[in-house]
DNA sequence: TTGAAAGCGCTACCAC
DNA sequence: GTGGTAGCGCTTTCAA
């Protein structure tokens, strides 16, 4: 059977409702859109001949037709590991009560895909569109400021700015990593994670981390990464790997938790005292970071007030307001796998 | 300044391509849609105006005009804690062939939303629609039966389905979870963490459990349950609370992994040892679990498997293919967090 | 191979 | 308060 029998399948319009209730289509639209504008007594008909066909509007239609679209793209480079799930899901929410809609996209890190994407978002005329980083191939940003829709840049700031950027500081973030294990008294850091070619905001992190080791006079950074998606097999794997060919170093900078994760493991299947002998730190503060042991020092990002703060500025934006750049705080979170000093001391 | 501007800015259309190119709007059309029947030198004019231009397609046009509207309507209950963000990313990119965009949705569990949520997604005509569930309020199910289109309910199966499903058997689960404690000799059990209401999976699961307990002929499960949000402090919080109340217990079921760990703080800070006192099993696989320590023996549901499927049943369904029912399975991963017998029983 | 014309379902503007 | 009319930008016949 299938859905063959989509074609002959009535869905109600507008017109169907007015038909029934014998007003014109105008009227029905505007019982919709502005209530009070028609009669109590005739609303009520046509909302229960709306309920009684289970109308749904066509907002394909309404989009064509209207000023706005009521669609907010939203593109994201990853959706593992939670790592923009819950803005997403805050950002989501805080459009819902506008009834805006997202529509979502994941790039995965891959330019190509991400002018594909844009492209394809955009060809839904929506009302605005926020996308992570600040970062991307030329043909993106002309496209994003062709479409002159407000676009919000997430998660990063810095740099050129197509109009309007809520994100953090990812370069103060990798010193505030280099200087808390500094201050523990680590001297031969190590990073460790993937390092996607695209993933600009990892390779300013690790910029600041070693702009923070150069100032402290100490030998810079030992990488070990990869292109791939961050996980605590690649954690471990890598950490093996750097433990057997780089054993002065005595303290990693992990470039997520879930890599610290599998690091961690690593370590203690050598028999490395952690903080004792080697110091981990992540990034983003994963549901799981206070769980394990040690527990993992880490970077928390405040995702829920970026999501909060882009659904703010995208409705500002729409109700024109001023393009402008917030950068949001982030916290260090000290735990055991970092505090080798007394506890006064943190 | 806003983006007052967008009034007097021209976005290209196709009519403005024509008209450069000195050719018809239908010309147009049919080269990007046809291309092969369109002069190849004409063809090639046109893609060079449209490059210039920076011409993107209106997709609303084309949707309300044309016989499909490439849109995929997606509703979860959560994007918390990968829950279901992974599900999300593959369903995604298994749709991206095909130029099918996701349009998202996400409840969090509240089915009020769920039918406000489901009416705006039918308002964009989607080609299809996929959502977490097989238990829907009534009035969900009669707008996604009426919208005659390909209707996908992923992550759970059982009882009545709309058109075609995608997902586990909560309850054999939720039985192998108590079937796998009471092999390894726990006898008194507990459920621990959120049990909405409207969770219909984790009451499966639940109950799958205590099925196995009665058949054991062992004492009822007994409940410390939250409506809220699964996390480790609620667990935490909860895992003292049972402790107190119920000292007799000696093996926790959680509903999420993310809760077990907090079970597992909650354990490790009252002395208790895991899993020679207490067992704890959990639900999810999360990333972390397997560094916690204990590890955490858990259920490995196959997320991608679950999107994968999805977006292939979705193409079938559009594509005429038959509505049918798929079962997917899970895995019960042990490590150490119930693992009280010899390796060799493993 | 190309073009003209109709229409998708709705909103907006102007009469009444 | 209500209705008529003209599009929105595209696809889809049907003719040329």
């Amino acid at each position: 059977m299938g859905i063959a029998d989509k074609e002959t399948r009535n869905v109600p319009t507008l017109a169907s409702i007015a038909e029934r209730v014998g007003v014109s289509v105008n009227t029905v639209s505007r019982a919709l859109r502005a209530p009070n504008t028609v009669r109590v007594e005739l609303r009520r008909r046509i909302n229960a001949a709306m309920e009684e066909l289970n109308y749904v509007p066509n907002r394909l239609a309404g989009g064509l037709s209207g000023t706005r679209s009521d669609i907010v793209g939203v593109v994201v480079t990853s959706l593992y590991y939670s790592e923009f799930a819950s803005i997403v899901d805050t950002l989501q929410s805080g459009l819902l009560e506008q009834d805006l809609q997202v529509m979502l996209a994941n790039t995965r890190y891959n330019p190509d895909q991400e002018v594909r994407l844009v492209r394809s978002i955009l060809s839904w005329r929506p009302a605005a569109v926020a996308i992570i980083g600040v970062d991307h191939p030329p043909k993106v940003v002309e496209l994003l400021k062709a479409s002159g829709i407000p676009i919000i840049e997430m998660w990063d700031v810095g740099g050129e700015v197509i109009d309007t950027a809520v994100g953090m500081d990812h370069a103060s973030i990798g010193a505030a990593q280099a200087a808390h294990l500094i201050a523990e008294g680590y001297a031969r850091l190590a990073f460790v994670g993937s390092l996607r070619e695209n993933d600009r905001r990892a390779q300013k992190r690790l910029r600041g981390a070693e702009a923070a080791v150069v100032a402290a006079g100490l030998p810079e950074i030992v990488r070990f990464t990869a292109q791939q998606n961050g996980s605590p097999d690649l954690g471990e794997r890598l950490t093996h790997e750097l433990l057997e060919q780089r054993p002065e170093v005595d303290a990693i900078v992990c470039n997520s938790d879930v890599v610290a994760f599998g690091a961690l493991r690593a370590l203690k299947r050598r028999g490395r005292r952690i903080p004792g002998e080697i110091g981990v730190i992540g990034f983003g503060d994963n549901e799981a970071s206070s769980c394990v042991s040690p527990s993992l020092t880490t970077i928390r990002p405040d995702r829920e007030r970026i999501g909060k703060l882009t659904a703010e500025a995208i409705l500002a934006r729409i109700n024109d307001g001023a393009p402008k750049t917030t950068v949001v705080d982030w916290e260090l979170i000290i735990r055991e796998s970092t505090r080798r000093r007394d506890s006064q001391n943190q």
